[in-house]
DNA sequence: CTGAAAGCGCTAACAT
DNA sequence: ATGTTAGCGCTTTCAG
């Protein structure tokens, strides 16, 4: 039950600075420059502002002074937790500077990432950040028209649009195999989505590949099923079924991502088949499912949350006028485990 | 390589008016309603859009008309697959009328939820979506004076600020305990954090003492480590680590969220604990890692990506002038399984 | 340290 | 079906 109130929300600054008796003028840079404005005048419209309930229309703002203050990030997909940790560590960064995040998944789709980008470019936002560095012609086209800050993450870029930050997915998956060709393993497949869908992964399987003919070994590819870009756990359990049948002729399985490595480690147990001993498993991208299942996954650590916080200093530097790298290679870590 | 462009992003809506030989008015209404201009003249601006790489400035849209065409989601974090689905609906019905989502997350708690809401109320949003009934007065407050239509979701709200779309948290509890008895399980524990950090969690907590007091049973707590508020494999794990060695004094544990089941459920992997033989576990969320893990969980299924569909869609009708119902409880089902 | 004037780019309202 | 006028609420000048 609120006592006598103003109007709902509908005080601007010319009413707090009638209130305080100042000018508007005056009202806007207590408000952001606090230091250029007398502590008594601040004070007046400090309570000026908190009588009425003001509360500054940053649109307003946004379209006199052609600075939005949003950054506008694009996933390929919110409801698997691989970026989840990324975007966490933009809204870390951007809000620390009183920056807003302003977020969609494009499904894996280079045509609805585009067609997101042109919708978002109408708020005319500060900076913008995508995943991978897969983008179409025409998306590539509009973001260095608009002459923002661009970071592209999770890869590396070798022609970037503007910045970027993120591992080398290759080089990750040729230590990874590696790493299981050192631990014994020899008849290792891979098995990842369509690679036309997902140049991610594609990088990760040529890694592969590298390492195997390296150690003068064939490369063998197994298709996970598509659904949600062969990202679910069932996915894995089900390529799980038709590997283990093909053993001996196999004797491990990297998956191109925990999930499905996790679905395969769950459909060994059902059937009983040991791992790593009868089959050994691993994955790529370390999340908490990697460390938790048992036989706990041997996978590759991937720095999500830097490339989050990476990309977003990177836009703030090149706002406030700065020249940040072009290219951040962040890197990753092979972490073996029991699967594998 | 493009070839002679007009200046980056630059052109306005006088710009376009200009080339196609018409009014700014008539560039506005044939970009934003079609219908009321001519065909020929809509081709004229279409094209001018085209050949000047046009994109409408929303910022000033909103400016003039009032409407943001932005709606504000907090949930409380991202980086659990918990609040993505719900995220993921909501996206869905807004994008498809041209709405944008402005996201952030709260880390669970009121105070920095007050603060997000404070900070996005600035962008002047048309439409405002809550995670759970457990906010700030003050918050409250801001909220009933910007009028603008709040929907809170995850839970059945005694006093909603506006709109409210969730199912008893309660009622699942005991219907999830209740199921448990009826499965022969007579020591069940319930696992949680501390009551005062998550009252959704604590919502299915009371549900499980009323399922137990009317058995007759006497109901017991386990509280999960506060990490991330309990909602990691890991602090399931652990919960398993201490609640095993109190066998046969117990014979089920229901765990306020799949994630800490799950965790416990690769606890008893280690330890060779049969589930549910030596100790039964159930979950909460239906998350995949329910369905994939082995055994698989039993849990209570939540109308997570529902919920959000129907948060945007209520909000949406209210712009449009409509009044939707103000309570809308989506109900939950629990789902039997193996683990219990 | 404070203020006055001007206008960001668009659209509501009212013509025609 | 199209055009004119005015102004959304703020901040960038430029003065004092």
């Amino acid at each position: 039950m609120p006592s006598k109130t103003a109007a709902p929300g509908s005080a601007r600054l010319a009413d707090v600075a009638r209130l305080a008796g100042v000018s508007a003028m005056t009202v806007s840079r207590a408000l952001r420059l606090p230091g250029r404005v007398a502590p008594q005048t601040r004070a007046r419209v400090d309570e000026a502002v908190r009588a009425l309930g003001y509360v500054p229309n940053l649109v307003a703002g946004a379209l006199k002074s052609q600075r939005s203050r949003i950054v506008v990030a694009i996933v390929p997909t919110l409801t698997s937790a691989i970026f989840a940790e990324t975007v966490d560590g933009m809204t870390e960064v951007l809000r620390a500077q009183g920056y807003q995040l302003l977020l969609a998944n494009s499904g894996y789709a280079p045509e609805t990432e585009e067609g997101l980008v042109t919708a978002f470019l109408g708020r005319r936002p500060d900076g913008m950040i995508l995943t991978g560095t897969q983008h179409t012609p025409e998306l590539r086209a509009q973001l260095r028209a608009a002459g923002i800050p661009v970071v592209e993450t999770w890869e590396l870029a070798a022609d970037p649009i503007d910045m970027n930050v993120g591992f080398s997915n290759r080089a990750a998956g040729r230590r990874l195999t590696e790493a299981l060709l050192g631990r014994g393993h020899r008849r290792i497949v891979f098995a990842g989505v369509d690679p036309a869908f997902e140049l991610r992964s594609r990088r990760r399987a040529q890694g592969y590949r590298a390492a195997m003919r390296a150690a003068g070994l064939a490369p063998a590819f197994h298709r996970l099923d598509d659904a949600d870009r062969g990202l679910t756990m069932r996915s894995g359990a089900r390529a799980a079924a038709a590997l283990t049948a093909l053993r001996p002729r196999i004797d491990a399985v990297i998956f191109s991502n925990d999930f499905p490595a996790f679905g395969a480690l769950s459909e060994c147990a059902r059937r009983a088949i040991a791992v790593p001993g009868d089959l050994a498993i691993a994955g790529f991208g370390d999340f908490e499912v990697a460390r938790e299942a048992h036989p706990a996954l041997t996978t590759v650590r991937v720095p999500g949350r830097e490339m989050g916080r990476r990309a977003a200093a990177m836009i703030l530097e090149r706002i406030a006028g700065g020249a940040p790298a072009r290219r951040v290679d962040l890197g990753f870590e092979v972490v073996l485990r029991d699967s594998a």
